[in-house]
DNA sequence: CTTGACCCTGTAGCGACTAGAGGGTCCATA
DNA sequence: TATGGACCCTCTAGTCGCTACAGGGTCAAG
């Protein structure tokens, strides 16, 4: 560690659960600030960072594209704002989740259907092939 | 149209709603087996182009994988073996499907939580940007 | 002085396409 | 016969969010 009460990268990723890679990822991307130098070159983190970082990391967890984080951080930074606008981007994409588990509902209820017709004989007998062939049924090609 | 009873891509990209870009990819990764060429070089597709193709796109509006695809085709074709293999694949797929279902209702009650309590005040005080921040509470960088 | 853990940059790969550049082909109409 | 426009061709690069190298440099302990 180069100066007083900085972070190495190595140190900064186990603090909050991250890959070295990741952290380098998000400074090219720019959702994370590159931080200082040592005089080896190694990346020095302060304590902004290791906020900044564990805000990222939780938006991702919780399903968040990488385009809304950065709108989180610059919405989050103006502390004065109304939050409405952080409101509306948690809003939006909760309606997003929504929306992906209603359609991998219908896909389990088609796969349930398909699974529970199989009758395990031949594969030209077969209700899933059948059921994915053009006519839904008996194909003789 | 080349010779009688052939279509071009972009009839079979109509007739199975695919798009034409897609089908050369399907080519390409080698789902779809390269069709004769016409004088000028336009690919002319038969009945089994349009069987095979009508196959990949409903296994992919289930969400299986190309990887489960390519597997799942090469098993339809042997018509005489047991059709086990199948079922387990789809097995598979399906409890796959269940598990991202958890993980989404997971995130949407999380999700629903935070937006919960946000009491429309001041990002200062916001309950989304606290819940996203380290230590979920009163940060002051 | 060497070892090994750590760090650096840069590039390529994943899955399943999608989009575009820069051209060629085909057919109907003027 | 010329021309316009719809269609087709190949090749390349971009999407998202990382992950995984390759080929080096740095640093502290023994």
């Amino acid at each position: 560690m180069a100066t007083e009460n900085s972070l190495s990268i190595g140190a900064l990723a186990k603090a909050t659960g991250t890959t070295v890679e990741t952290i380098r990822w998000y400074e090219r991307v720019g959702v994370l600030p590159a931080p200082a130098r040592t005089s080896g070159n190694y990346r020095a983190y302060g304590a902004a960072h290791l906020e900044r970082l564990s805000f990222v990391r939780r938006a991702r967890d919780l399903g968040f594209t990488l385009d809304q984080v950065r709108e989180l951080l610059q919405l989050a930074d103006d502390r004065e704002r109304s939050c409405e606008a952080v409101d509306k981007v948690a809003r939006e994409h909760l309606e997003e989740v929504v929306r992906k588990i209603a359609d991998l509902e219908a896909l389990r209820h088609e796969l349930q259907d398909l699974i529970g017709q199989c009758r395990h004989g031949t594969v030209a007998e077969c209700r899933i092939v059948q059921a994915l062939s053009p006519r839904g049924g008996s194909s003789r090609s």
